[in-house]
DNA sequence: TAGAAAACGTA
DNA sequence: GTACGTTTTCTAG
């Protein structure tokens, strides 16, 4: 080798497991073998031949090999057994993977190396060495930490899946050492992943900071003794030969006896056929086709390969091909042509993405009328446009129209090939300069706003161009306010839901890694963050448009990825159905907003603060001494360190827990602090986060207070409110509700509340089918009575108010997938007698046993459970090794079906209600959404037929899609606050 | 100044 | 035992 020579070494090992949880699942549609790694490594590999290929191209391999992990076992277990210990076995749909991808690389006619004994790293680290010392350049394909020690102005990393190269600078610029200290800075910090110990209490901000003061590892631990920080010092002490331990383990090995040297490794012609072979045995129509354009081969010809497949112990593939359920939409016209099946078409969409690149440099900035014409006339050929808008504020109820982006592909008519994604942004309102005297004028090269809306309100408001938006709810309030209501719309967040929820959030980010490899320019890097934020009419137009061009860019991708797998995967109808509509609705619940009185909640606050300062005086007393009551900490030392008091629980970092069960315990043992303890919490509580809180949320604009509704928060389908969260106002103390009543209604209204009775113990009978529970539910029975007196064969007449309550826990319990140990810390009896009470539950109603069951094994099996409307939850980590986590997503997924199908209900009936309260010629308003109650704002003399309608349309929302085996009741009640109302 | 932990409000 | 969001305190920076 000579210095021209360029190798590359590729961490296969590495890039697997980065592969399997950074790349959506993909199986073989044959048979369903999991293959979503080795498509991308396929890929990945692909690419960096052609760019070998493409002189042109900055770094070009001359030389190349794949290095992977031979066995767990290494020379590191000899040295500390314990070393990786903590790693669960990997993931079983990972397993056949590790074999194909070996098979790939052959396949690609690449070195495929590994040694008993000694980790990929090690080998990488031998012969990037050997290629230094030959004055070659190495290239190492990994972003693995442990291996930056190896980078030098000849050794840089590349990161293939954010295509980025890690050299010197970019190591001190994430870790704050130089590569050649990053051995002693993983010495100091350890690796609780391979279960390197480090020192305690010392992470990267400080190993870096201490290695920057004393150089390296062996002068920090020999004058360990200056440090001024008392645990910092004490533990660098008593953990120094820990350190020395970590850093053997963590120092790479750079002359393992390999039997290759690089030069070995250089790099020949592919060998078109046999590579096309094993990629159509796979089942890679895209790669195979470039495959064969590049290689010149006649792709047809050539049979896919034969591939021994190690499928593992139980190896089975994720549900890609799920295709057949009764959600299945026929085939769209674009399928039918090219005979591909919706898995196909999602298969190949996610291939493309993945690969896509993202070109900034090409986004407009569209600063005239023409031009913007121009670019919606060019969008609207295509049918289909991304729209994001750019803001003053993440309030869509107050937030200032800056500018908006678009984004299209064009295709080309004679050939129907795509064209690059075309990306503009317009800004409308940018400032100049800064915020100064002049307030800031509008900066210049700007087009008229009122122009730019017009004819965005064509574009928007026509249903015959389908507009995608993520989170689209956000950018239909804005736009809603300056009078544009969009139709014919898409939203990629609420698609990503319906398929994915569970699987990871949802935000734009987080699809767009994983979906697009693509990191996009975050908010803060253009607007800063903290307090050097700016809004972003402050931003300078020029970065902006990288900024927001890219989002409709991005978001233009991700639809053409997750929208073919809702037909794939079963799920249109979940999306259509339960999502996608619910966008208006929520749109003009928020916009509406609700009336709170300042006056109640100022009065009130008054009123806690007084009580509240009352038990101060009276807790300070008791404790003999001030101290902050507000401080679980110091509350923990008076009550169980100079009291002495019997401490109770522990919290999860060993403090004593001071929570409300433990006070309450230490209460009725006759201790009076920690009754006032109690009090003197709810007061403040009440205070600070409702009647202080509550009025710096009334809009200066509408005077009302507008919540906002998140769509795709949760794993089971309901919804969530925050800013304020309005789903979790009081009502359960005297004290807490006098809250609701400053909730009120505009003059000659009413405020009517509709609430579902036992929605999800109705659920819970319809989906287990249990015969008892469905009789006692049509004869409109006392359904926690029924319970007692079946379990506990006491008659439900004069039956003591304790066992009905014990009964209704364990109702409870059923729903949340009860555990004894759960019930007896409910019911505060022993755990034995909860798992008595649960056995006699079980053996009254065996349905149950039989239902819970056989939810956990569809999960275990699956990897999600439905709702009875269809929406999946997934539990990913359900087949976890770990007791205490695996238990948790069993109880998590006995609940989801029961919690999502009553969120699912109440869903139908939002979508529908806005359109009957209209039919019906009712003026009413459906204001807020409480999981299993409807708030509404209603004309006095319209009040008793709007209850009407709405139980009507709540009690029959599951209709026609689901004939629930138990009927719904639903109670309204009208007046002129919600607390009475409720 | 940002993030984790503890506590607590709802269904 | 399920599902959330907000507040305050505390820690590390």
């Amino acid at each position: 080798m000579n210095k021209d020579d360029h190798l590359f070494l590729i961490d296969g090992s590495g890039y697997i497991f980065r592969a399997y949880h950074a790349l959506p699942p993909l199986t073989r549609k044959a048979d369903g073998l999991p293959v979503g790694a080795v498509s991308g490594f396929c890929n990945m590999l692909w690419k960096l031949l052609s760019e070998a290929r493409d002189t042109s191209v900055g770094v070009t391999p001359t030389h190349l090999a794949v290095i992977f992990d031979h066995s767990s076992k290494t020379f590191r277990n000899e040295l500390y057994p314990e070393y990786k210990a903590n790693r669960d076995a990997p993931p079983e749909d990972l397993i056949p993977q590790f074999g194909l991808i070996r098979e790939a690389t052959r396949a690609f006619n690449l070195p495929c190396i590994e040694m008993a004994g000694f980790e990929a790293d090690d080998l990488i680290a031998t012969y990037a060495r050997l290629a230094e010392a030959a004055g070659a350049h190495t290239t190492i394909v990994s972003s693995d930490k442990d291996l930056m020690q190896l980078v030098t102005d000849r050794v840089t990393m590349y990161d293939t899946m954010k295509d980025r190269q890690i050299a010197a600078p970019d190591v001190v610029e994430k870790w704050g050492v130089p590569p050649d200290k990053m051995i002693d800075m993983q010495s100091l910090t350890g690796d609780s992943t391979d279960n390197i110990p480090g020192v305690p209490g010392i992470g990267p901000k400080t190993a870096a900071q201490l290695l920057e003061a004393y150089g390296d590892l062996d002068t920090l631990l020999e004058r360990a003794g200056e440090i001024k920080q008392n645990k910092r010092r004490e533990n660098l002490i008593e953990f120094a030969d820990q350190a020395r331990l970590s850093r053997e383990l963590v120092t790479l090995k750079t002359d393992v006896p390999v039997a290759d040297t690089p030069a070995d490794f250089h790099l020949d012609a592919q060998d078109g056929p046999k590579l096309i072979a094993f990629l159509k045995a796979m089942g890679f129509n895209t790669l195979t086709r470039r495959v064969a354009e590049a290689t010149e081969t006649d792709a047809a010809e050539i049979e896919p390969a034969e591939v021994a497949v190690e499928w593992g112990a139980d190896a089975r593939g994720p549900d890609l091909d799920r295709g057949d359920g009764p959600d299945t939409k026929p085939a769209s016209q674009e399928q039918k042509e090219s005979g591909w099946t919706p898995g196909d078409l999602a298969r190949a969409r996610a291939d493309a993405a993945a690969n896509a690149k993202i070109d900034s440099a090409a986004y407009l900035c569209i600063r005239d009328s023409g031009a913007l014409a121009q670019f919606i006339a060019a969008a609207r050929e295509t049918g289909v446009v991304a729209f994001d808008t750019e803001t003053t504020s993440l309030d869509a109820m107050q937030a200032e129209l800056v500018g908006f982006s678009l984004a299209y592909q064009p295709q080309d008519a004679v050939s129907n090939a795509s064209g690059p994604v075309q990306a503009c942004y317009v800004p409308l309102a940018h400032k100049s300069g800064q915020d100064d005297l002049l307030g800031g004028g509008l900066a210049e090269g700007q087009m008229p706003i009122d122009d730019a809306l017009a004819q965005l309100k064509d574009l928007l408001e026509d249903p015959s161009i389908l507009k995608i938006a993520q989170n689209l709810k956000y950018d239909w309030l804005v736009m809603s306010r300056y009078g544009i209501e969009v139709h014919g719309y898409d939203d990629t967040m609420l698609i990503s839901y319906a398929l994915d929820a569970g699987r990871g959030g949802q935000g734009m980010d987080a699809l767009s890694d994983r979906w697009l490899g693509h990191k996009p320019i975050a908010y803060k890097e253009v607007a800063g963050s903290g307090k050097s934020a700016v809004t972003f009419d402050f931003v300078e137009i020029d970065r902006a448009v990288a900024y927001a061009a890219e989002d409709a860019d991005i978001t233009l991708r991700l639809w053409q990825v997750l929208k073919p797998r809702l037909a794939a995967e079963g799920l249109a109808s979940v999306y259509e159905r339960l999502e996608r509509p619910m966008v208006p609705v929520l749109g003009r619940m928020e916009r509406r907003g609700i009336s709170v009185d300042r006056q109640i909640l100022s009065r009130l606050s008054g009123d806690f603060a007084q009580g509240a300062a009352a038990l101060e005086d009276e807790i300070y007393e008791l404790a003999g001494e001030k101290f902050n009551i507000g401080s679980p900490k110091q509350l923990g030392e008076i009550l169980f360190g100079k009291m002495g008091l019997p401490g109770g629980s522990k919290t999860k970092t060993g403090q004593w827990s001071t929570s409300a069960q433990v006070l309450e315990d230490l209460a009725a043992e006759g201790h009076d602090l920690p009754r006032r303890i109690v009090d003197w919490r709810q007061l403040t509580k009440l205070k600070s986060t409702y009647t202080d809180a509550l009025p710096g949320f009334i809009n200066p604009e509408t005077a009302r207070v507008h919540t906002s509704y998140a769509l795709a928060a949760t794993t089971t389908g309901r919804l969530s409110s925050s800013d304020p969260n309005l789903q979790n106002i009081p009502v359960r103390t005297a004290e807490g509700r006098k809250i609701r009543t400053a909730f009120v209604c505009e003059p000659g209204n009413k405020l009517v509340s509709a609430d579902y009775s036992q929605i999800e113990l109705r659920v819970l009978a319809h989906v287990a089918d249990i015969d008892a529970l469905k009789q006692a539910f049509a004869d409109g029975m006392d359904i926690h009575a029924m319970t007692a007196s079946e379990m506990f064969g006491v008659p439900v007449k004069d039956m003591p108010a304790e066992v009905r309550r014990r009964a209704k826990a364990i109702n409870f319990g059923i729903i949340y997938g009860i555990s004894a140990f759960g019930l007896a810390n409910q019911l505060g009896i022993e755990r034995s007698e909860a798992g008595e009470y649960i056995k006699t539950y079980f053996q009254r109603f065996p349905g149950i046993k039989d239902y819970m069951d056989s939810t956990k094994a569809f999960a275990r099996e699956h990897g999600y459970v439905e709702t009875i409307f269809g929406r999946r939850a997934h539990y990913p980590d359900i087949t976890t090794s770990n007791p205490h986590m695996r238990a948790f997503n069993e109880r998590a997924a006995i609940n989801a079906p029961i919690q999502g199908s009553a969120a699912d209900i109440i869903r139908r009936a939002m979508v529908r209600m806005d359109t009957a309260l209209d039919e019906a010629g009712l003026a009413a308003r459906m204001l807020l959404q409480v999981h299993d109650e409807l708030i509404f704002e209603v004309p006095e003399d319209e009040v008793d037929r709007t209850i009407r309608v709405v139980t009507g349309i709540m009690e029959n929302s599951a209709m026609p899609a689901v004939a629930m085996k138990v009927p719904l009741k639903v109670d309204a009640r009208a007046a002129d606050n919600w607390d009475e109302a409720h």
